[in-house]
RNA sequence: GGGCUCAUGAGGUAGUGGAUAGCCUGACAGGCCUCGGACCUGUAUGCCGGGGUUCGAAUCCCCGUGAGCCCA
């Protein structure tokens, strides 16, 4: 149940009726207004004009108007502003209520028989993922829990790049050099990790390639094979490809991530899907062609300059990367009511070519498309063939070992008193939950489109606004529940304080922010409230003894306590972050 | 050169055309040492510049400047 709506219908209502009675007709657009002025808001200024009256005389008039009701306690015009206030009792019940009865489910939707096709990632398999692109998966990841929370069917999708350039330039290397190059490897990388012994081959290949003329003209000759289908080199290609993959699958795991399916490219050449992309496309007004090479006219769709030319076959006949994914896109409608893609920033010209060559070929459905920034080093962009990246398993690493330390300098101090053992197997899961918290946090509160610097210090960063200080207030809240061995007969009409109300209200909240974010697909929504919630909870914590209570007190923050905890984790779980019981 | 995106205190970041622009780090001044200090309170510093639309602009439009990305 979403308790705030219920206020808000109610508030529609009156204002409906009361706008009515004074015969106006006027969309009724409500507003949060500033601490301290009510709960919901309502703003006279557009009706001024029509009724060529200072607006603070026409929010008077509005509340003289409007009618009793139960949910709402009091109305009140503050300028030219009406403020509604909810009645804080009826607030409290109905949330309290629902979040100890739905429990995981508080915040979840019902069920729109929707179907959407999430793709993200689908990092070329050249070597590990690096921070750079890490925004990523756990954007794609957390998107999709979110709209599944909201009710969708979501299913998460890699695309597999296993034909093109870069795949068989790694895979020549691997070809040319096998073990003996390992050794050399070895020294500068001592992770035994597919994804990071495999990069060494990409590097390897790509120096040469800038050396010399001949090993270029071979790779040219393999990429050839590989386009036309050539199973020799598909073969050895894929074999590359699904090494790198694996240890992909890895690091992902490391971080929460698991994607339903990998989609590999080469299946739509094989499959003869791309022919028919490509006879379809010829058949367009727009195609022509030059030198045997089939190119789409856009210019008529705006685009200008030398994008103009959208290529779709090579002069030999064989497909490009984009053709592809026309090809790819066809199955995706195909199988869902909505897809989803998560992008960098570097794509955005082809998705516009793609979603106009879906134009051509008829087909009303477009992708949607979250870009993302990428993330940089002072020193400049990421990128593996020059070496000048960190690797997305060395900062969870890190990240891991500086969680640990802290939590057993932390429970060192804290077992003084509490005589507790001291646990090695626990304490380095805490470790994990924490520091791979604090990645996805830092990755996920900023908003896609701005750029971020990579930082040490910010990436790793445990206090103030970061995941470990929202974990510890969920710890802090099951530590008290788990001392309280239970509580019972609890009334709402206790909890009075302004924190314990604020913290209510932030409860109440949640549903409301789950369906903000699925329908604006912005997942840095969540982790505003997440931190919100948090501070909340720790003034509520600081002000108002739970277990030293009063009995009626006691079994009330008892519960408010519970209720924190319950929706704090539901709003974690959304980000892929755990909620940890100790800390 | 063309296109897309971004610009908010010292650094970082939120902000739905609407009320006093929130928050984190750092600085300074405090509280509490509790139910587990990864805590809480207060102070100082801010909407890139210039036009426009509007009763009202950090938010929308135009121009400029700077950064990132793409194409050449």
């Amino acid at each position: 149940m979403n308790p705030l709506k219920i206020f808000e219908e109610e508030t529609k209502k009156l204002l409906n009726d009361a706008l009515q009675k004074l015969n106006l007709k006027t969309g009724i657009a409500l507003e949060t207004p500033p601490e301290g002025k009510g709960d919901f808001a309502f703003a006279c200024f557009p009706l001024s004009k029509i009724l060529k009256k200072a607006p603070d005389k026409i929010a008077e008039e509005i509340v003289k108007n409007i009618g009793k009701t139960e949910s709402i306690e009091k109305v009140e015009n503050t300028g030219a502003y009406v403020n509604f206030y909810v009645d804080e009792e009826k607030l409290k019940e109905i949330t309290i209520k629902s979040i100890l009865e739905e429990k995981g489910k508080y915040g979840c939707f019902p069920q729109k028989n929707v179907k959407i096709i999430l793709e993200h990632t689908s990092a070329n398999p050249t070597g590990p993922i690096h921070v750079g692109r890490a925004r990523n998966p756990i954007i794609g990841d957390s998107l999709a829990r979110i709209l599944k929370a909201y009710g969708y069917n979501v299913k998460t999708e890699y695309y597999v790049n296993d034909i093109g350039k870069q795949v068989v330039i790694m895979a020549y290397g691997e070809f040319l050099l096998p073990k003996t190059f390992d050794a050399r490897l070895s020294q500068k990388n001592q992770r035994n990790k597919a994804d990071h012994r495999m990069v060494g081959y990409y590097r390897w290949a790509n120096e040469q390639m800038e050396k010399s003329k001949e090993f270029s003209e071979k790779i040219s000759e393999w990429l050839r094979r590989c386009e036309k289908g050539d199973k020799e080199i598909v073969e050895l290609v894929q074999t590359s490809c699904k090494q790198v993959l694996n240890g992909t699958k890895q690091t992902l795991k490391r971080i929460n991530v698991d994607i339903d399916k990998y989609i590999w490219e080469s299946t739509f050449v094989k499959k003869g899907r791309v022919d028919e992309v490509i006879g379809k496309l010829k058949k367009s007004e727009h195609c022509k062609n030059e030198n045997g090479a089939y190119y789409l006219d856009l210019e008529s769709f705006g685009i200008h300059g030398r994008d103009t030319r959208f290529f779709f076959t090579r002069k030999d006949g064989t497909s490009l990367y984009t053709t592809r994914d026309l090809a790819y896109h066809l199955y995706k409608f195909k199988n869902s009511d909505i897809a989803i893609n998560v992008l960098g920033e570097d794509h955005k010209l082809e998705t516009k070519q793609l979603s106009i060559a879906l134009d051509l070929l008829d087909i009303k459905k477009k992708p949607e498309i979250v870009f993302y920034s990428f993330v940089s080093l002072p020193e400049g962009k990421m990128s593996t063939r020059k070496g000048r990246v960190v690797y997305l398993d060395d900062l969870i690493d890190e990240a891991v070992e500086r969680a640990y330390n802290e939590v057993k300098k932390r429970r060192n101090e804290f077992l003084q008193h509490e005589f507790k053992e001291r646990n090695e197997e626990q304490m380095k899961r805490i470790a994990k939950t924490i520091g791979t918290g604090a990645i996805r946090y830092n990755i996920i509160r900023v908003q896609n489109e701005k750029q971020i610097m990579f930082r040490w210090e910010d990436a790793l960063n445990f206090e103030g606004n970061s995941a470990p200080f929202i974990q510890y207030a969920h710890a802090r809240a099951c530590s008290i529940l788990t001392k309280a061995d239970g509580y019972k007969n609890f009334d709402v009409k206790f909890l009075n304080d302004e924190t314990e109300i604020r913290l209510i209200k932030k409860l109440a909240e949640f549903p409301n922010i789950v369906e903000e974010s699925a329908v604006s697909r912005k997942p840095h929504k969540i982790a505003g409230y997440v931190f919100e919630l948090a501070s909340s909870f720790n003034q509520f914590y600081r002000d108002m003894p739970v277990l030293k209570a009063e009995e009626y007190e006691r079994n009330a923050r008892l519960a408010l306590a519970d209720c924190f905890r319950s929706v704090l984790k539901n709003a974690l779980n959304l980000l892929g972050i755990d909620a940890p019981e100790e800390m």
